[in-house]
DNA sequence: AGCTTGATTTAGACATTGTCTACTCTAGGG
DNA sequence: CCCTAGAGTAGACAATGTCTAAATCAAGCT
């Protein structure tokens, strides 16, 4: 455990965190200073190597990085300002796919993203 | 209707299409040579504006296009090789998000991403 | 403490994906 | 036939991500 992983796990600390590899770096900064880019990515990497964190696809844009990897969940995302909270929807998606909509694949994960618009987005 | 965004458009032609800009361009210049990047990249801009043209995050890199934006459904992806099938799961997977995990937003849309192995790599 | 060694970090080059701009080309109206 | 507006083009630029070579560091050994 070097200061630099410290920090990258400080950063990703806490609840409906989802961020990018370049604001981890930028918050890694603020505690680090000399944290660098590469160790920034190296670290991410090897956290969901280890399966400590997700990496998700929320925006079409950057991978984001969510350290809630221990607790299945999905995501509700404000399709105005991105803001993204995890969700626990009720049921099961995987049993609402027939087998004549599987094409032959052994199917092992579902991802749900409900898009929309959040209260403060919504009230400006 | 010019050459070029007839030929973007005959590319995109099909079941379960979801190719990324690189390769609609690629395909495209088999069939009109002097087809620039830019233009594919504007035409499938335009086509996206319009609603003809769907743009998927199934692949945690590029962005898929996909024509088959007329008829609602959902992605059953192979993680190994990447292929990509419009599935139609039975139920409405927003009836499945309660008032209590909705945060106050205004929930608009779900997307669903199934994940496996296609039969072509469960055989190899 | 000083040395050795392997792991870690770093800076920056490079790659991929996407956007933008200035210029050129072309089709169609006058 | 000109003019013009829209369309297309080449290439610069930006954002995101990967890789490599060199510097640095930590840990064990003497
Ligand atoms: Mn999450
Ligand atoms: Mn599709
Ligand atoms: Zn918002
Ligand atoms: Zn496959």
């Amino acid at each position: 455990m070097t200061a630099q992983r410290r920090v990258v796990a400080e950063v990703l600390d806490g609840e409906h965190v989802h961020l990018t590899a370049d604001e981890v770096h930028s918050r890694a900064v603020d505690k680090l200073p000399e944290i660098s880019r590469a160790t920034v990515y190296n670290t991410l990497g090897e956290l969901v190597s280890l399966g400590e964190v997700l990496e998700v696809a929320t925006d079409k844009r950057a991978k984001r990085y969510d350290p809630n990897a221990h607790r299945p969940h999905h995501h509700l995302v404000c399709a105005q300002c991105g803001a993204i909270r995890d969700v626990h929807p009720t049921g099961n998606p995987l049993a609402d796919l027939p087998d004549s909509e599987r094409f032959g694949f052994a199917v092992s994960e579902v991802e749900v993203t409900y898009r929309g618009t959040c209260p403060n987005c919504a009230a400006a």
